[in-house]
RNA sequence: GGGCCCGUGGCUCAGCCUGGUUAGAGCGCUCGCCUGAUAAGCGAGAGGUCCGGGGUUCGAACCCCCGCGGGCCCA
């Protein structure tokens, strides 16, 4: 016997064990196969996984076991992106860090070895995570970003941006994060709001008398920084005269902002006083407001320009400070202008910002406000909540600084990249030919360099003396001792001799992570130090990520596979979403919504928690739900029920899967079923949507296998041995079994892996594994269109027939005299001829009749409210004319007004005694209620029946047990059935008298009866 | 301001690409049933302006346009 119960956990640690024992992986992973390129993108080395992270393996498991199962020897390296400034941080809180200068004192070949074995470590933890799952990779063999033969291949990509004149060092106004003190990329940039001062500030215009310009601005440290104003050439701008406290001002700004930006300040009345076009601005100059607090300001001329970037928004003159702003930067070059910036790594103004030297930028803020206010520069000042950038990792608000950085000049590669994105295939579509392509159209060139220590070291050197560069390209070029050590401290020693005579030293700067996971497709098979595997595999056949990734790992990846290889270096992309609490809020620590995935596998199980995440589309987000996790378990369940119960007779019987005995309709229909669903199965693997995979097992093995095909053939099971009906059923129910476990395998590997050792294989010769067989492929002949349609309608007669039922009150333990079928339709006189015995047996009902118009009596009445208002007194006439009619006319003609029937007329159909009704689609299904004695006594056999039954079960019996039966009652009330009860119940003998042995005492349909068993030992 | 996705009973979602019976499922609810898969299982019922408005079409949840709401990303 199988357990009763569906226990994930026993499941679990039974098969885990026997795949651990067996080496099933590794046994299984040597069968040869076609080629099928997958690579994994690496999770970052955070230590836990969560609950996105366990989808995304499950997501890749399944996918690669189902490719292994169709023969193919797909790679199944895991990656492990351990690099960067997160590890980093946890390892500065760890030491009690809080700068750079922490860790240079520390010493950075002691920080390194910390942030090394932390990677490390958080590895092997998640590993243990990933395995718990079920997740079938390489564990014992991943990639790791932090192994020489991977670094090599970051090195390569370099050198070959640097060979086609794709790298640059230049300076540039970038995202930094003054905590970790360095560069960060785009991606690397967390949006939220933010309250922030909001200030509008005038500068004085030289040589006109209480005359100003208008800026706004959200960044009042960045003032000092100001070198510009700019303007929009083609708006319109005003000069107004604007009174306050008796004073006059003219202030400069866009003309259709003047009023509410005026409003803003404390200003009794404003007029325009004169207009000109943004052009007509250009080179008016205007002292500096901060002049006096940072006297170097005094050295530089400030003007306005023109600028295509000014919108009509808060005053239409924009503070241009080029050391402190992409576009501000960009007009700063264009127009000469000194790129000043007087802010050091740490966001601390240095001697250049004259009074505020010595200050943090976020500290100076109120300062400046107040300084401007003491000057009667400040217009106004607000609070503004609104989006701003953070450094990704330690949640630091951002600033922009112009520094020296190097890039990757995406802007030179972007045609390239859009037209690769079009050579590959994404699921969904949009994923690529929308979101990905937008993001690459607006891609600015990829800053690649940090200044920090945990990463792959920029392979640059350059001489001291003459400034002569070189680009390493391979690792081969310099020493090094283990697959470890090309880190810094060590590779910041290699020096090399320069030509000129001079010492070439490394720039002191990393990569940026995502430079490292960019190069996994060819750094996880160690390209190019060794070459054959890329040469057959690359590129990747198929990756997957969640679509935070369009900005991350598929660009990274496509960018510098453009770079060295003119390609996309994958061909076909799933993107799949996030998961999000059951509110649809993305999960987070501080919302206190986290779902670990341990917790959902504690509950339900780890083929619970698969078949949940992968029953939903894929690129859809994942709104979790316990109510629905467990969900999947009752499913669950009724597989394991449906099984067991096929396990246990067919046990009982010593079954083998062969002889096939005589197949009836039903052995058919669900064979042609399953067929049907093993083609949808296969259909859906190869456009990668799991999720119909899962939903259409679950409506075949529970809708259509447990609740109707094993319903209809019970009675078989328990027939005689050798009875081919029974064979028959047992034929059909292994080879279900079989191929349905084969085909959800991928899915759910433990259970199916338990069911194929425990019950595939008592019946059959089979493989040491489920995932040495083959995936099922759709035998077509086998399926048959008519009748699964003739089932359809045998199942909505069924139903019907129950709801008939319920609505007389007939239970179906009763068998009833006759059903009939009225219906037009010739599908539906087919279906009931072809599958009569399974309806009959499915209502319980004798006889069944299919007829065209049933033979029901109509009634017609008048339709007072319609024909009241209409007729008047003569309503009363025309009800005596209505009762005349015997059936309803198509034309309705009463004294010279013709009336609509419809409208006129109401129709009450009278079923003849005894019937009662139920509608399905094609018809109308009618039951005969009415029992005579004969059903009768059939209608109390089985209610005794189902008693005793009830009594052999509370004794605890044997299926199989012989019993004696007494029953206190009128036989009478079951002549002729006496036999029926004894096969039924398995008693040897039946008696009519006092009840002995076991006794209970029962009501049924109102009268006593007392029955008795004994076990026959 | 721009791009993308989503909006279907109380809840979670299929269906939409490829227009065509009376729009489905599960959960929840109400009422029943079954009892040799049984601390399970099954059925019925109630419950839907398929976000709104236009358009295309003989026909729109589905295709197109315009809105509204939510989410993500970008400015």
């Amino acid at each position: 016997m199988l357990p009763a119960k569906y226990s994930p956990k026993n499941v679990e640690s039974e098969i885990f064990k026997f795949w651990e024992d067996n080496e099933i992986y590794r046994k299984v992973k040597e069968r040869k196969g076609r080629k099928f390129y997958f690579v994994d993108g690496p999770p970052y080395t955070t230590g836990r996984i969560h609950l996105g992270t366990a989808w995304n393996k499950v997501l890749k498991d399944t996918i690669l076991r189902y490719k292994r199962m169709s023969g193919f020897a797909p790679t199944d390296t895991p990656g492990w992106d351990m690099h960067g400034l997160p590890i980093e941080v946890k390892v500065e809180q760890e030491l009690g860090f809080r700068t750079k200068r922490d860790i240079e004192s520390f010493g950075i070949d002691k920080f390194i070895e910390k942030c090394m074995n932390y990677a490390l470590a958080n590895k092997d933890a998640m590993t243990e995570q990933f395995k718990n799952l079920a997740v079938w990779m390489d564990w014992d063999r991943p990639y790791m970003t932090i192994k020489a033969e991977y670094m090599n291949a970051a090195w390569f990509a370099i050198k070959r941006a640097y060979e086609r004149g794709l790298l640059e060092r230049k300076k540039m106004v970038v995202n930094w994060c003054y905590r970790c003190e360095t560069a960060l990329a785009d991606a690397e940039v967390e949006y939220w709001d933010e309250e922030d001062p909001s200030i509008y500030v005038k500068f004085p215009v030289k040589g006109e008398r209480d005359t100003y310009i208008v800026i706004w601005t959200t960044t009042p440290w960045t003032l000092p920084a100001n070198m510009a104003v700019a303007v929009h050439p083609s708006l319109e701008y005003a000069k107004v005269r604007a009174v306050k406290n008796g004073k006059v001002e003219y202030l400069i700004l866009a003309k259709e902002l003047a009023d509410s930006v005026l409003g803003k300040g404390d200003y009794d009345a404003w007029e325009v006083v004169e207009t000109y076009l943004g052009e007509d601005l250009e080179g008016l100059e205007y002292e500096h407001p901060l002049a006096e607090e940072v006297p170097i300001q005094k050295n530089w001329k400030h003007q306005v320009f023109f600028a295509d970037f000014v919108t009509a928004e808060n005053t239409g003159c924009v503070h241009i400070a080029p050391g402190h702003g992409v576009e501000d930067y960009e007009l700063g070059v264009e127009k000469g202008l000194e790129i000043f910036n007087p802010v050091d790594d740490r966001g601390v103004y240095t001697e250049k910002a004259g009074k505020y030297a010595g200050k943090h930028v976020r500290e100076a803020n109120d300062e400046i406000i107040d300084d401007l206010y003491r000057k009667d520069l400040l217009l106004a000042e607000e609070k503004i909540v609104h989006r701003y950038g953070h450094c990704w990792r330690c949640k630091t608000p951002i600033i922009y600084r112009a520094t020296e950085q190097w890039f990757i000049k995406i802007s030179e590669l972007k045609d390239e990249m859009l037209r690769e994105i079009d050579k590959v295939k994404w699921i969904p579509e949009w994923a690529g030919s929308a979101r990905f392509k937008d993001w690459v159209s607006n891609a600015k060139d990829w800053c690649i360099s940090r200044q920090r220590y945990w990463g792959i070291p920029i392979p640059v050197w350059i001489c001291e003396k003459c400034g002569e560069m070189k680009v390493v390209g391979s690792i081969e070029e310099i020493d090094w001792e283990n697959d470890l050590d090309l880190h810094r401290p060590k590779i910041d020693a290699v020096t090399f001799d320069c030509k000129c005579g001079g010492k070439m030293r490394r720039v002191p700067d990393v990569f940026d992570v995502w430079f490292d996971s960019g190069v996994a497709s060819w750094g996880s098979i160690a390209y190019p130090l060794r070459k054959e595997k890329f040469e057959e595999l690359w590129p990747a056949d198929f990756i997957t990520e969640g679509h935070d990734q369009t900005r991350g790992w598929f660009y990274s990846q496509l960018g510098t596979s453009v770079v060295c290889f003119d390609k996309a270096p994958y061909k076909a992309v799933l993107m799949h979403g996030f998961t999000l609490d059951e509110q649809g809020r993305k999960m987070s620590k501080s919302l206190g919504n986290v779902v670990e995935p341990e917790e959902v596998v504690s509950q339900i199980g780890v083929d619970g928690f698969r078949l949940y995440v992968l029953y939903s589309a894929p690129w859809e987000d994942l709104r979790f739900s316990w109510e629905e996790a467990r969900n999947i378990n009752r499913m669950l369940n009724v597989v394991w029920n449906a099984i067991r119960f096929a396990y246990t007779y067919m046990n009982l019987d010593d079954y083998k899967f062969g002889e096939k005995g005589e197949l009836k309709m039903e052995d058919r229909w669900i064979l042609s079923k399953l067929e049907s669903f093993v083609k949808e199965a296969n259909e859906a693997m190869e456009e990668y949507q799991v999720h119909r995979v899962v939903r259409a097992f679950f409506d075949f093995f529970v809708e259509e296998f447990s609740r109707w095909y094993i319903q209809i053939i019970r009675p078989r099971v328990w027939e005689e041995r050798d009875s081919p009906s029974k064979i028959a059923a047992y034929y059909t129910m292994f080879r279900v079994i079989d191929r349905s476990l084969r085909v959800i395998a991928p899915f759910a590997p433990l259970i199916s892996e338990w069911f194929y050792q425990h019950v595939v294989k008592r019946f059959r010769d089979g493989e040491e594994s489920i995932f040495m067989e083959s995936y099922p492929e759709p035998e077509e002949g086998m399926i048959d269109g008519k009748l699964e349609e003739a089932m359809d309608i045998a199942k909505d007669i069924v139903e019907a027939a129950a709801n008939a039922r319920n609505k007389a009150k007939r239970k179906l333990r009763w068998p009833l005299r006759e059903l009939v079928v009225e219906t037009s339709s010739e599908k539906v006189r087919e279906a009931v001829e072809m599958l009569e015995e399974i309806i009959l047996s499915q209502c319980n009902v004798k006889k069944i009749r299919v007829v065209d118009n049933f033979e029901k009596e109509i009634e017609i009445k008048p339709n007072y409210k319609y024909i009241g208002p209409l007729l008047k007194e003569k309503a009363g006439e025309f009800a005596k004319y209505v009762a005349s009619l015997k059936e309803i006319p198509e034309k309705l003609v009463f004294e010279g007004e013709e009336l609509d029937p419809k409208q006129a007329l109401l129709i009450d159909y009278r079923l003849p005694d005894g019937y009662e009704y139920a509608e399905f689609p094609e018809g109308v299904v009618y039951i005969y209620k009415e029992l005579d004695d004969e059903l009768m006594r059939e209608a109390y056999a089985r209610e005794i029946v189902r008693r005793i039954q009830e009594m052999r079960k509370e004794l605890d019996l044997d299926v199989e047990e012989f019993i004696q039966t007494m029953v206190e009652m009128d036989p009478e009330l079951v002549k002729g059935w006496e036999e029926y009860i004894k096969s039924e119940t398995r008693s040897e003998k039946l008696t009519f008298g006092k009840a002995e042995g076991y006794v209970k005492e029962w009501n049924v349909e109102g009268k006593k009866v007392r029955i008795g068993i004994v076990r026959k030992s």
